[in-house]
DNA sequence: ACTCATTAATTGTATATACAACTAAAAAGA
DNA sequence: TCTTTTTAGTTGTATATACAATTAATGAGT
């Protein structure tokens, strides 16, 4: 189905609205596919991606902040997701013993184990999507996303 | 800034990962971007989206599945933002005389107003974003997202 | 007409998010 | 040192979302 269809919307003013409009149909199709596939393990994409972060830490202790610096989604509360993996036991969080205003997250075993089921589903099913591109059009893909944001390369600063 | 410094990350496995993690960033970006902007208007992105719809309708009325199917993010619920749309006199709601089960949607005049201030916001700055592509960009970009959403491998040219 | 399935919309509940206010520790400056 | 500013993290609140359950009207099959 093409995005006409998809949204019901026979025509767009030109291919700028239309670009629009398709980035941010894709961007929720594919969130939507992820989260659904991590349904069963009873975590949600962003918890997942914070899993990711710690294990790509080579499991070194992370502050918030750092974890936030790495996220997609700047804006969300990442300490109440944190929260939530306490709760699963998918990481602990100490206090950092030189800069007391700090916290350290480690992923647990526990953590690690999951991570890696998720994983192996993720990459089956979303690698599998994107390989619905050849290598040459993913690296397209990139070029014209980062036109879209940084504007001819003059660097503006997003999310502020 | 590119996207290895957005996110705080060096490298990508290749560039299926990178694209995938591109597009979700673009977009929450550009979502971001929107919803900051009708802020001060006191609507969310859906919200403005559903009012758009009911203009798109020709000021018709509209049924609730009518502009679910319609709508970026079709998991929503919609009866609850128009509840919202009804709070804020921007739509009214009416019972269909032919069919009992459905509602009939439709924007008020002051739903309309405050869409075509919107409206000028949005175009002036979200259309500014887009048209750091070239029209022949764009094109290639919504090719590009529709492979990826429909594993359609047919269109295989060049950039520019 | 009577039952069963389908459809349209609403509601309940748990979770997630945006944004601002807040606490506490550290750093900077006089 | 004492004051001020900055930084790291948490919490409050209103809103938004996912998903399932529910209500009520319609349509289909017999």
């Amino acid at each position: 189905m093409n995005l006409e269809q998809e949204i019901n919307q026979s025509v767009f003013k030109d291919n700028f609205h239309k670009a629009h409009v398709n980035l941010l149909f894709t961007a929720a199709w594919l969130n939507h596919k992820v989260n659904r596939l991590l349904k069963p393990y009873d975590i949600s994409g962003q918890q997942f991606n914070i899993l990711r972060i710690l294990k790509g830490m080579g499991c070194k202790p992370s502050s918030l902040k750092l974890i936030t610096s790495r996220m997609l989604d700047k804006t969300s509360n990442t300490s109440r997701l944190v929260d939530k993996l306490i709760d699963k036991n998918l990481v602990n969080r100490t206090f950092c013993p030189n800069d007391r205003r700090q916290v350290e997250i480690r992923i647990t075993g526990e953590g690690l184990q999951l991570l890696h089921i998720c994983n192996e589903v993720i990459e089956h099913n979303i690698y599998d999507t994107m390989n619905n591109l050849t290598d040459l059009q993913a690296s397209h893909l990139n070029e014209l996303l980062e036109i879209v944001r940084n504007g001819n390369h003059f660097s503006e600063q997003p999310l502020d």
